[in-house]
DNA sequence: GCGGCGCCGTACCGTACGGTACGGTACTGC
DNA sequence: GCAGTACCGTACCGTACGGTACGGCGCCGC
């Protein structure tokens, strides 16, 4: 009857600690697919026939569609964070490539079917009240980068390379100029092509016009 | 039987010429209503009682669901377009003044109550085929303002004032630059306050930062 | 006045889908 | 061997919602 993951509770924070084992992944994993393949067709039965599982079971597990949802958003959410960066002894070609790599990673990862599917997903349930996805894709994403690119930024500026006063101010530039028009075009259904190249030279354009505004060479 | 109404068909513009008759505008308005204040909870039989006409009108007006959700896009996107601007004679200050006025506009837009319910309607709609409500949001939105500013940006390159290669990539700039992350963080629901003095702030700041990247004075 | 029309309100139908129940099967500990 | 457990497959239930049918009423042309 009650589910043995964590169901989202109004106290605990975004980001849960627990891992799902390794069938119940399976099955997040099939829930993802079919997100990116049927869209919102995402049906309870064709989970349950996707993954193999009996309903039931996807009951147990996950409490409710919601909580499978979720659980879902969560697991995608704990494959993505990646990367650590030099944040002392920092130089200019540094400070540059590491930027580079913020921006052509987040542009992978917005582009991908996968990220469209669940932010559509979250966007379409942030309408309705209750279960908070839209927070939770929020929290794993633009915050999430948010928090480890400030500290980048910081360490630029305390190394003579930025200069800026409010640091959030900073990074929203940054953010506007990687992602432009490119997340919301993709979630209406624009078809708009972006190979790997594309993204290192967008990535590239970025990480210099950023350098022209707070740079301080 | 037949929706007397331009149903959306392959061959159609995103933009319809046709403009619904009053008491159709009353309809559209009370989907718009409804779709702000109650999400997706947005039923047939809701829009009947709140607009206080049968379902069998709603049906006859609009065909399906499809075609009244395409209805209320179109009409609210038939209220957006306004405003002219100074193309020739450009100077930095009425340069300015202009890119100020699409950036502050623009904010207010994205920013409202409707275009954030009828973008999650819509992106909601682009996962599964059928119906391209998320194009004629997008037609009506992000390209529509884009061949609006275009022409501005190219004018004051040909008076001098700026300087660029592709018009287009000039304007993404722009676009990134005013919109950084406040849609995708509206659209998840996170309640970002964003009132008129803060929407000019932003507006100048973006102002001021695109024209430190691209202006020639 | 009267037939016809357009529309409101409501009752109705079919289906899709969230959620539950249950029988059958494989595996595990004793 | 056997009880217990976990889970699959499937059948089932209730409801919400898209779409249709129909009675009634006001309005317009004649």
């Amino acid at each position: 009857m009650q589910p043995n993951l964590a169901r989202q509770d109004e106290t605990v924070p975004e980001t849960a600690p627990e891992l799902p084992s390794a069938r119940q992944q399976a099955v997040l994993d099939a829930v993802l697919a079919l997100m990116v393949e049927e869209g919102d067709q995402l049906t309870m039965d064709a989970v349950a026939r996707r993954a193999s599982c009996s309903k039931e079971t996807l009951y147990k597990w996950f409490g409710d569609r919601d909580g499978l949802l979720t659980a879902t958003v969560r697991w995608q959410a704990s494959r993505v964070h990646a990367g650590r960066y030099a944040l002392n002894a920092l130089d200019v070609a540094t400070l540059r490539e590491s930027l580079q790599d913020f921006a052509a990673t987040w542009l992978e990862v917005i582009a991908s079917d996968t990220s469209v599917a669940l932010n559509r997903l979250a966007i379409g349930h942030a309408g309705s009240r209750k279960s908070n996805l839209g927070g939770i894709v929020l929290a794993n994403g633009r915050f999430a980068i948010g928090e480890r690119v400030k500290p980048v930024l910081e360490a630029g500026r305390a190394a003579g390379l930025l200069a800026f006063d409010d640091t959030e101010t900073a990074f929203r530039t940054f953010f506007g100029l990687v992602g432009r028009d490119i997340q919301i075009r993709l979630l209406l259904g624009d078809a708009l092509p972006l190979d790997a190249g594309e993204i290192r030279r967008d990535a590239g354009r970025a990480v210099e016009q950023f350098l022209a505004l707070y740079g301080r060479a």
